[in-house]
This record gives C-alpha cells, sequence and structure tokens, in this order.
DNA sequence: GATGAATGAGATTTCATTCAT
DNA sequence: TATGAATGAAATCTCATTCAT
C-alpha cells in the first residue's frame, strides 16, 4: 500500500541520477551475428566468447581488455570472434542486454521497504539479490558506471536500467517519507553509487567479510540510510 | 724446457678469453623530473603537464587519456612531455602524490561525529572538504578506485591514503557506536565506496542537483546510516 | 546489548577494505613465436623474416638496422613482424641460436692439429667452414664480439659458443706443445680475434684476395703463430 | 737495413685490406668550432668534452653513445656541446684527428722486424704501444673497423692511418721473406685483424690475462706466424 | 563454421639538434 | 661562454580488424 506523498516534486527527475555523461560523438553500430540462425555449436562457440568476454573484462576492465585475451581464453580465434560480434563493444552490447534485463527484472521485483522489521527483510533481499547480479555481470555494469562505453545504444540500455531501479527505489523512499523530496535525486544518486561500487569491492576482493555480516551490515546501513530506520538506542 | 702436458681436460681459464665485457650501464633512457633542479620556466612548464594530465584524465579517464591529448592540452610538444615524466604513469604518479597529501591531511582533520547537530556539522564540513578534493583529484581518485593503477608504488599510495580515511572514520564510527564492530570493515568499505563514486557522479554531471542539497541529502544519510543520527520522526 | 568500546587504536584489519584485489595478470604483451603452431605459410613467413634479418644486419649492423629494415626486405608489415618476434632483440635472438649451434657443432669437429702437412689440412678445413660459418651468421657473430648485445641470454650464448672453439683450440694447441701454458688464454683470446675480425674483413669485401689465396695465407699465418708449424727455411 | 725485395708484386695494393668498405651516401660536414679562437676556460670545456667523448663511447659505442650520456659526464650542457661541435660525429672527427697522427706516427716508428731476437724487441715494442695507444683511442678505433663512421671525412682518416701501418707492416714482412708475396694483402689483413681486435678484448676487459703475459703470448704469436721466426724445438 | 595469418592506423618513446636567456 | 628548455622527426610497438584457406 502506497501512502500518499506529502510534497509535489516531480518523480520524472529522480532519473536524472543516472542520466549519461554529456558526450558528443556516434560510433557506428556492428554487422554480422545479428540475423544468423545458429546450431548447436554455432550457439556453443557464442556461449564461450560470452562467458569469455565477461571473465576477460572482469579481469582487465573493458577498455583494456583485447580481443586476443577473450579469443584466447575462449579458445578460438579471431577470425571466430568476428563472425559473431561485429567488434569488441557489440559483444558488450549483448552482454548488456542480458544484465538489462536482469536489472530491469529486479527492479519490478522491489515491494515497499518500511522502516520496520518487514521492510527492512524485503531490502535485504534486493541488495541479495543485487550483489549477485554483480557477481555475474560486474564487468558490463562497471562498463557504465565507469563511462568506458562510446557506443549510444550500450550507453542508453545501462541508463535505463539504472534507471528503472532508481525510479523503484526513489518511489520505495518516498513511500518511506525518510528523505525529504527536494534531496531525491542525490539521495538516489548516493544510493546507487555505494550499492554499485560497494559490490565492486566485493566481487572484485577488495573488501573482504565473510558474505552475511556484509550483507547484514550494508543492510543495516542503507536501511538507516535511507529508509527511515531507528538509529540504535541511545545506550546502544 | 717444456715438457708435453698430456691433452687432458681444459684448464678453467681458456674461456676466460671470452667472457663478456664488465658493463657499466648507468641510468635506463627514461630520465624524468626526479634529479633536475628546475628553473622558473622549466617550473611552468611541469605545472601546465600536470594541470593538463588533470584535465585530460577527467575528460577521457586515466587508460583513454593519450599523452598526445596531454600534451596538447599543455600546449606543448610530446618531447617536452618526456623531459618531466616517463612516462604517462609517471604523471599520475606525481599527481598522486599531491592527491594522497590532500587526502591524508583531510583524514587527519576529521574530528568526532556524533549523532547530535555538532556531529552533523563536523560530518558535513568533511564531506564537504572531501568534495572538493575530489574535484580537483577525482581522475586519480577515480584510477585508484577503478583499478586502472599498473605500477605497484603509485597504487600503494592510494591504498595508503584511503586507508587513512577509512581507519579515521571507523574510529569515530566506533565512537558513535553506531555499527556492531564485526561489521566494521564492511560499513567502512560501503561508507567509502559511496563517498567516491558520489562525488565522481557530482563532478562528472551525472548526478546533478544544486549543491547545497546535494551536501544537505549526502550528510543526512551518512548522518543517520553511520553515525546513529535519528530517523525524522515518524510524522516525517 | 553492546558496550561502548573504548576509543583506542583501529582494529588491525579495518583497512582490509582499501587493499588493492588480486592481481591476475597473465602473459604480458609480446608473444612471439614461441608457443605457436605454424602452418606452412606461418612457417615461410618466420623464414622470410630472419633470412631478411640476418641480410638486414650483414648490411647495417644489428644496432643500425630498423625493424622497417628488416619489414621490407621480407615484403611483409610491421604487424606481421611483431607476431613472430617480440622485438629486434629477439630475432636476434632466433638467429644466435642457429649460429651458436652451427659453432658448436665446428668446434666439435676440430680434430688434432699436428706441426706437419696433415695437421695443416685439418686447419685449413676448420678455417674453411668457419669462414662459410661467417659468412652466414656473420651479423650475429659480430654482434657478440662488438658487444651489441643488451640481452644477458642472448649474450651467453655467444659466450658459450665461443668457448666451445676456444677450449677446443686451445687443446689442440697443448697438443702441438707451441705455446707456454701460461700464454693460453691470451694466445686463444689472439686467436679468436684474428679469426673473427679476419672473416669479418673478408665477408664484408674489406679485405678483398681471391679466395684460395686469402685461405692459404691465413692458414699458413695461424699454423706457423700457433701450432709450432716451422717458419720457411731462411733462404724462403 | 733493407734487403731487396725478391718478387715484384706491386707493393701499392697492400693497403687494399683497409679500405673502406662499399658505401653509398655523403653526409655534410659540420658547422662550429673551427675558426674560434679559445681561451683558457673554453680549451677546458673543450678538453672535457673530448675526454667525456672518449669515455662514453668506450662505454657505449661510439653509435649507441647519446650526446646526452656524453654532455652529462663532462658535466656540461646541450647548448655548450654544440658549441663546440656541429654534432657527434665533428667529435668523433675531433677525436679520428688525434687518433691518426699518434697511428701514423707509431706507423713510422716500426724498424725492422727480422726473425732474431732483435727483432722480436722491436715487434714487442711496436705491440706494446699499439696497445697503449688503443687503449686510450679505442673507441676511435672501434668506430673505424666496426664501420659506424657515416662520414666521409672521417673514415677517410681511418682508412689512411691504418693503411700507413699496414704498409710498413707489409714492408716489415717483406724484408722477413716469411710470407709469399701473393699473400701479402691477406697476411697483413689478418695481422691488422689480430692487432684490433686484441686490444680491443685487452682494453674492454674481455680478454683478461697480466700484462706481461699477454704481450709476451702476442709478441711470439706475431713473430712466428708473420715474420719467420722459428717454431719450438720439436722436443720443445 | 572455423582458423591462422596479415595488416596498418595510431600510440608511445627516443634523441640529435635548436632556441632563448 | 654557458645553460636549461623545447622541439619534431624517426623509431618502436600494440591491437582491432580483415583476409585467404
Amino acid at each position: 500500500m502506497r501512502t500518499a506523498r506529502p510534497t509535489g516534486s516531480p518523480p520524472a527527475d529522480a532519473n536524472a541520477a543516472y542520466k549519461s555523461p554529456p558526450r558528443a560523438d556516434g560510433a557506428p553500430p556492428g554487422r554480422p551475428a545479428q540475423g544468423r540462425e545458429l546450431r548447436a555449436q554455432g550457439r556453443r562457440t557464442l556461449r564461450r566468447l560470452l562467458d569469455a568476454g565477461l571473465r576477460v573484462f572482469a579481469r582487465r576492465g573493458y577498455h583494456a581488455a583485447r580481443v586476443d585475451d577473450i579469443v584466447r581464453a575462449a579458445r578460438t580465434s579471431h577470425g571466430t570472434f568476428y563472425l559473431y560480434f561485429s567488434n569488441k563493444e557489440d559483444l558488450l552490447r549483448a552482454l548488456a542486454v542480458d544484465c538489462a534485463h536482469q536489472l530491469t527484472d529486479l527492479a519490478a521485483a522491489v515491494g515497499p521497504i518500511g522502516a520496520d522489521a518487514a521492510g527492512r527483510r524485503e531490502l535485504r533481499s534486493f541488495l541479495d539479490r543485487f550483489l549477485d547480479t554483480y557477481r555475474r555481470y560486474g564487468p558490463v555494469i562497471r562498463a557504465w558506471m565507469e563511462d568506458q562505453v562510446g557506443d549510444r545504444h550500450v550507453d542508453r540500455l545501462g541508463v535505463r536500467a539504472f534507471t528503472a531501479i532508481g525510479d523503484r527505489l526513489a518511489l520505495r523512499m518516498r513511500e518511506s517519507s525518510a528523505t525529504p523530496p527536494a534531496g531525491e535525486a542525490a539521495a538516489v544518486g548516493a544510493l546507487m553509487a555505494m550499492l554499485e561500487r560497494f559490490s565492486y569491492g566485493v566481487a572484485s576482493g577488495r573488501i573482504d567479510a565473510d558474505e552475511p555480516t556484509m550483507l547484514e551490515t550494508l543492510t543495516t546501513v542503507v536501511h538507516r540510510g535511507f529508509f527511515g530506520a531507528p538509529a540504535p538506542s541511545i545506550a546502544g
């Protein structure tokens, strides 16, 4: 159940937090891999390449990853790569589409997050799933967040996915009445920033704590910071 | 009179005749600003290059930045660049040293952050200064956080600087008793993650909100999430 | 209920949050012919490059030779060169391996060189073969002798090959009892010096005499100087 | 006392052994340093540069030596270097002139070298002085012998100096009647080759033996090989 | 479908030489 | 005289992409 919003600032602006940075270019899109009907072998190769891409992007970052690395990781050849993708960015695009789906689904599934224990559970579940998604698609999300994407189309996918999540969280925050509406965009920005980079820290091994503790802590902090959960008793 | 020697194994130093000559190479090519005492003109050029580096890194990101871009931005020549730095990484190192200083100083200046209004002021002041530092040294901090740094030395500078801040904030959090000690590492990680990425969002224009609102919101969120500031009354 | 902790020294792993991520880089760029299984075409190109290298090194000398020259001589592209060798030195290394083999074989084949006519024949045959080897691998031998090699591994190959020949000749000299043992190292040094530089002179066209005369003369001089062959009768 | 030459082959060809290799270029000569009258300070700087050149050329070889190395070794600046020499080759030229003088003087001083003890003494004395000259001017001689000189003028200086010595030694060999006239050019070539490279070996530390032994051995070998000194008695 | 080989545009780096003070 | 600073031509090296089999 959603309570009426006290003030009237337009929620349409909430996603301003995830807009792409001012850019000025325009890369041409790719060519192959589109209309091709793949047989079993082809599908296997495609999968190998996608997985390899994810692994190599994770290790080196999208920009620094060389097609050669990917091809080697997939145990195939340069020629084959360009049979499936028109270029490196095209591979990123394919991964980005998957990732965007996941994130959009995730967004849609976020239920109300009240200041109480039930809200906490909902939040925790969301964070857990976000972390899982990051563990797989981290490199793509990083590419979006670190602004490594040249292609407009790919970039837009990211903006849209993050807007979906951001809008949803904004809605939940609004319901919890914890943040003044004026700061909504900033709050959403801060929350998404923490989510993304914290996940990166965890996925990359920079932040190492045992999984449950880490998740508990994150949940607590977010719950208190953004959703009005009460601070520990002063005696605490 | 010489007696004939049996044709046995060759004397150990017969081959002394063909040993490689003793090398005495000296410094390998690439001798940057270190030993050189700079005069006014040199200092000016050095500064131009450092500033240009910061600007170009900010615009393109460290990895994608070309020495050529930097040189053009500094209105000097390729040759000149290599007179002051042995390569792009060396320039980053120079900037990193400065940045590390700033951050370390910043860390030292963080006073106690209680859950009350005084604590909030202290926190806000810290965040404000952090944002300022980020506005200048963002590219360096990004390079650290996005793990774009190959050089061990530079990397370590970053780790140290962030450890300094993180430790200090951990101390302040402990004083405020808001987070359970078990989750301290994770909490610090989350806080730093948010700080860095939020600052990036602001500095890059991804997050746009007017400065005061943005700062207020960030302060509120952090104060509540990490330092035990009370949630707004349910009446909101 | 949590008791307040005194604000003491920070726990040892608070900074665990900021450690650099574990790197797993793999092979640095520059992966030449080693691991690659070459097919017919590849082997042909490799051969073309090796031959071109030998030719260009011969013409210009190792140090002054440009990769560009070699590539042009092999009628291929820059990129292709670096597909087979990681740099000029790597090409030299490949040639050096071949050359070292030749020289070692040559060394092993040197039979006893007495002061008599049979010894002279043996010596002449050795010199002839050495000259032949020099005609092909001269540039490599020069690079060794003129100390143009930076790479330790390549250098060692040369030292070893020359030691092999030097030791063998030392043995033959000892058998002939023509030189006092104390001077053996110096004698071997002198002989190798003459061999190498004379061959260079011949191969480069600096010394021009018809082949048989030249070989006869060299044989005579070495036979008398190092292996006890009698001087011409005073009537000469 | 010189005996009449038995056969009639033209001595004019003897120097064919030291001709420059077939070349096809034409470098422009230098500019400054010619007409300048130097005061005490200038003379000192000039000397420092010449000495530094010799040292650096010795360490790195002429080709690989950078003006920067020389300038640093001379504790002066780039600007100053070009005040005294029009370019690197010009410095080599200056050194070459000195060296050529030394060698020409040395050549003129070579007395008759018979097969007897007196001849041996003369030979030894010559070799000793040659080695001394090499110790100082080795880099220049190397540059000549290793064909590193681009400038025609400098090259010619070397050819002339070596021809002087070669011709003189040819004359002494002819007197000793040890080598058949047909092989004279080759013999001279071989002798000069050995001299030069052996000296390089000694000066560079490749050949290390104590000075007297080394000199004795070299003398013996040359005396026997080129000047008809008798081999050791067969009983030897 | 798949592959090894080849390419060349573009980035980095070096260094002899010139310039301004 | 002397110098630090600057330059740019030339060399090295990388890597996404295309080609031929």
